[in-house]
DNA sequence: CCGTATCCCAGTGGATACTG
DNA sequence: CAGTATCCACTGGGATACGG
């Protein structure tokens, strides 16, 4: 399977030679988690309830049929969200999130509301950075 | 320049065809800039006052000289830190993190929290996955 | 309808060597 | 000391075609 570029290998390793502070890997491991192109807005896709596959590539502007099967499984994986078929033709799957997934999703709007606070701030010390050649 | 690898070049574009939610692409946004590999790292190191390139060099281990200019550049152009130079023989270079990116740093910390709070789920639920076949 | 298998390319980041 | 310049390996992710 060639699939899923979505699995990291590496479980949680946070030991390094001297590591200065552990709860900084932390941080890295989530930003790994969510921090993909897809994963927070298929989670947001998946927050009012159910969805089935079709139902979240048409919801999803410009996902491919790959990388949301791969989304999908990397957080299946973790335990973020259920899988379920339903054994009818033609097949039908349902994706839901799980209470962890659903806490995932509300610190994810914390990140949302930062952005939205000091996302004009940013844009403006852009422009002046390029600005000043 | 072949440097700089951390400048992203199209600034806020949350345009779509049909943008179904504004807000989880401001998500997407904060997570391109504080996703990379190392950003955090260093934010995380300015926490406790300015820092000069060698100290931040020796206190983030593995990374490469590269990578550390790459990125503080990229925070500088975000005004998310300063850089201030001393016009001394050797030459000195102080990196110090701006009000903006303390309140990075804060928000940083709620991801962080939940990181703590669910790893063990996560990690739980990756072995039943990868155990059931 | 719900995927998998291949191919392929742009971007990220490491290693190394060189400069003011 | 504080960077730049170059080269290169690896990976994320798009496009496409096929299969149960």
């Amino acid at each position: 399977m060639s699939l899923a570029p979505g699995q990291p290998t590496r479980d949680s390793s946070c030991a390094e030679p001297g590591v200065s502070d552990e709860a900084i890997c932390r941080v890295r491991e989530i930003l790994d988690r969510i921090g993909d192109k897809w994963t927070v807005t298929v989670i947001n896709e998946l927050a009012h309830g159910p969805r089935r596959f079709s139902e979240l590539k048409r919801g999803i502007p410009g996902i491919s049929q790959r990388m949301l099967t791969a989304t999908l499984r990397g957080l299946e994986r973790d335990g973020l969200l259920t899988r379920t078929v339903y054994p009818v033709v033609p097949p039908r799957v349902d994706y839901q999130l799980t209470p962890l997934g659903h806490t995932l999703l509300d610190t994810a709007w914390t990140l949302m509301n930062w952005a939205l606070q000091h996302v004009n701030d940013i844009d403006t010390a852009r422009h002046e950075y390029d600005t000043r050649e």
